[in-house]
DNA sequence: TTGTATGCAAATAATTTGCACCAAA
DNA sequence: TTTGGTGCAAATTATTTGCATACAA
């Protein structure tokens, strides 16, 4: 499973995502492509959650450089996951990606109005959790909360102020 | 309603969930079927998770009494979770439904090595999650929790002793 | 009778996969 | 040279939807 996940605060990290990734490929004889390249550029570039459509989307078109196809996309993301760099799951039937590596262990609310996505972080979370694995008899190793709610802004205007396909 | 295995006891309810839903159609103009009547009774006859393919694949073959189309099976089981008989969640991608109506709320652990979902209840989960809500301005009505580990049995034998068709 | 419900098959949506060709190491 | 990687298109999987027909109220 995922190494380095930590419940409490940040991990502090010697390696830029790009040289994470590097490693990671190098450890299992993958290969360094131009499309890993570019892909580990992109998507570490910014913070905000996204899904393999709007990647996709957000890449070069057919026979510009760049391109890269969505099948390629797809099994890059996994790799991405595999490595610890990003973490996903699933929100309103889409897989949701966000950046992970380097960054401390979060939850989310979330707005079903506008559906935005809002982190947090909770100790008392961790220790719950952590708490009732015991109970139960599991070796606890990570966990998924989101929030189901409105935000403030959304209660406030009474309507959708944007739409599935402008944020996450 | 029947008490089956269930770990969590039940919330004392008026109404049984067949009569729960007809008060529900009827509510709404919408009517009680032979097929609605046939689902009703099948689901809620148990107590464990299911997703639409299982609950389809229990259903008499086409052409016996009792058989229910898929595109029927897949409406019916939103009107269950419109009347607040079930709920439903995402789980490795599927749609997994439990029964819900004279329920408590509660959350779930899941071993990720025999895929068995454990059910547990956590007043201070409730707290914490109302606090978070009202921390970011957010009007929370609900909340979806899984920690992901591994079962006791699980540690213990060291590998697979279910696979994902028998149970979730 | 009147509008809702159902079955069937086609349509979607989001991924995944087979395969021939390309390219790191 | 060798073996993994990529693009493309077809295949999957899980649902959803259009439509003609059947049925509850």
């Amino acid at each position: 499973m995922s190494s380095g996940q930590d419940s409490l605060g940040s991990v502090a990290v010697a390696l830029t995502p790009q040289e994470r990734f590097e490693e990671y490929l190098q450890s299992r004889g993958l290969r360094h492509t131009e499309q890993r390249r570019f892909l580990v550029k992109l998507v570490f570039s910014r913070h905000e959650h996204f899904d393999a459509d709007m990647l996709i989307d957000s890449l070069p078109r057919k026979g510009q450089t760049g391109y890269v196809s969505p099948a390629t996309v797809y099994r890059t993301l996994k790799e991405f996951v595999d490595a610890g760099l990003l973490i996903s799951f699933q929100l309103d039937g889409r897989t949701v990606y966000e950046y992970d590596y380097g960054y401390p262990q979060h939850d989310h609310l979330y707005c079903t109005r506008c559906r935005k996505l809002v982190e947090f972080q909770s100790e008392a979370l961790s220790k719950l959790r952590d708490e009732v694995g015991a109970e139960h008899g599991f070796r606890v190793f990570d966990h998924r909360l989101i929030i189901n709610g409105v935000c403030s802004d959304c209660s406030r205007s009474r309507r959708r102020k944007k739409r599935k396909q402008d944020l996450v």
